[in-house]
DNA sequence: TTGAAAGCGCTAACAG
DNA sequence: CTGTTAGCGCTTTCAA
């Protein structure tokens, strides 16, 4: 009887525990008739006796307890999460980047909380500020709103690596940067390679800068004068990257190849290409940043410049959980890989 | 001086605050005269006079206090988040839906936990698991494990809502599903409306079953016999499809037009077409379920049923979030669209 | 090996 | 309107 009296105190939840709140450590504690720094020691690796220690599982396993790392992470003053803040999920690269961060991750037993900007800097910069109230451990980001925004984070007191983007002039940023200098210039001693003199340059302006530059600098280094009328801007977004690549290929301004500065205006440059009945690589060549899964699938099969997303998610994953000593000597760099397949060839003879 | 004392007190975060730990809503409330009581109602919402009001968020500023989202977890007993579990973040589909999940999850204010299961039971189920010590609000997944498995998250207190799978047996768990028997009904009403008799299914078994069932049923509805020898097996990954596309390409079959049951297989198929050089869709027509965005860009453009994943992923978050009463009837389906571009023509008279 | 107790940062009930 | 206090679930000294 005196039994069935505990029983009563410890409440409904004996037989048929109704789905209420999750049990407690109070709750296994009290089921094994041991203190709660029991319980917690067998959950978190203390030393504890066998027999204890199995009348504390049984007693969890009954009771169905998970510890809460609500109570965990605040007794501990860390989550065990990071926070990963990307532009656009749905954009292949980021698809890859979370891929690597995610696998990372879990490598260190950290979970991974997602979000993503879609180019706003206002809502990129509410999306860490959210993170920081979580207490993430990091946050990894494609950052696109201003270098002030992130030191002032940095300054809140949170650890961030940067990938894909440099943010200039705060140090403590870690960053994880993909070569697409040598991958531009790669490419382009190729075309000039195959005897393209009249090369045009597609998404000029905003986040492909350097692609830019590398661009206009290889040229330079081989000689090859660069035509302003093929250098045309265009943002990554397939509205402006179609408009672009219509305003260039329609105006025969005698591109004899045409660079895609990433996979969308790309898309657009072959989308235009063919309604123009352009043949490729007959009439133009074309070769983009970014080898998505579709340049396999064109036809011809687009020549293109492979960006490891996936290995610099996971760089910069370990970059943000393994080295938590700053002392990272500048930026990593990865290299990328000129897939060469069907769409370039030599210039038509004129 | 008595001011100087009480600085010193509050030690050295005032002047030059090192990058410490973050401040506290006790900290707030020291410096800025009052309780914490008070600093709470100011960042929750309570009432509070102007004046002490302003001194409160001119204190915190200072001290670039966040209240912490842990310790409001703790008190409040819910954390505000959602997990997400997909089988591959890099498949076009998944991402989508995580895209809708994530503008779902910013309009309740939520925040998203991700992680991929890769097709492992196990892993699942551990992702899940930590999830709930977590203390998520509820789960979004793509589910790959046994419906036992699932019943017991659910038993355990979890909300989840399963998407584009169903887990039988558990009716605790809500469902958004696409109607893909729909979607390969029209493709197959299509196909057969351009004379195809001989139509084969590649991608039979495991997650494609009801498109499978949608195949057969349609074309017995339509009077077309099915060739066993023209359904073939295969997973949705790239060896497997392509094996499977090639031993059926391969052999001969006599297969008219292909229907793959997935984005993958149809990549497969439209790579080993091209490989034996069959025409598409002169010698052999090609369509799958599943319009990713390579469809359009494909020589010719693939006929293809749109998914409408970044919906799933909105629905899916709404009914975990909105409909906290269980009582919604029946799983949610969703419609799919035939996207007809050039990929199938008549077959070719024999 | 084990238990009691303090305290992580916060909210809410209760006084004043 | 404001402050005091208890307590959310956990880890971790400190004693026993």
């Amino acid at each position: 009887m005196a039994g069935t009296t505990e029983r009563g105190e410890a409440g409904e939840r004996g037989p048929g525990r109704r789905a209420g709140r999750p049990a407690t450590i109070k709750d296994v504690a009290a089921a094994a008739g041991v203190g709660i720094a029991t319980v917690s020691r067998v959950f978190s690796g203390g030393s504890v006796s066998a027999d204890t220690r199995a009348r504390v599982l049984a007693a969890a396993g009954e009771l169905d307890y998970r510890p809460s790392a609500v109570g965990r992470s605040l007794k501990l003053q860390r989550t065990g999460g990071i926070g990963l803040i990307v532009p656009d999920v749905t954009d292949p690269f980021c698809a890859d980047l979370i891929a690597g961060v995610l696998d990372c991750a879990r490598t260190f037993g950290e979970h991974v909380l997602l979000d993503a900007a879609h180019g706003d800097a206002a809502r990129e910069a509410a999306i860490a500020d959210r993170m920081m109230e979580q207490r993430v451990d990091g946050i990894i980001a494609v950052p696109e709103g201003a270098p002030a925004a992130w030191r002032s984070v940095v300054a809140a007191g949170a650890r961030v690596v940067s990938v894909d983007r440099v943010l200039a002039g705060a140090p403590e940023i870690l960053t994880v940067l993909i070569d697409d200098r040598a991958g531009v210039r790669a490419l382009v001693e190729y075309l000039v390679g195959l005897g393209h003199r009249r090369i045009a340059f597609l998404g000029a302006g905003a986040p492909a800068v350097a692609r830019e530059r590398a661009f206009r600098d290889t040229l330079a280094q081989l000689g090859v004068a660069v035509d302003e009328d093929l250098v045309v801007a265009a943002r990554p977004e397939r509205d402006s990257a179609y408009a672009a690549a219509a305003g260039l290929l329609q105006r025969q301004a005698g591109a004899s190849a045409v660079l895609a500065a990433g996979h969308l205006i790309g898309e657009a440059a072959v989308l235009v290409a063919r309604e123009l009945d352009l043949r490729v690589p007959a009439d133009v060549s074309i070769a983009m940043v970014g080898d998505v899964s579709w340049a396999e699938l064109c036809d011809p099969p687009l020549t293109a410049v492979a960006r490891p997303g996936h290995d610099a998610g996971y760089r910069a994953c370990e970059l943000l959980l393994r080295d938590r000593a700053r002392a990272v000597g500048g930026p990593v760099l990865l290299p990328t890989e000129l897939v060469i397949r069907g769409s370039c060839g030599p210039p038509r003879r004129s």
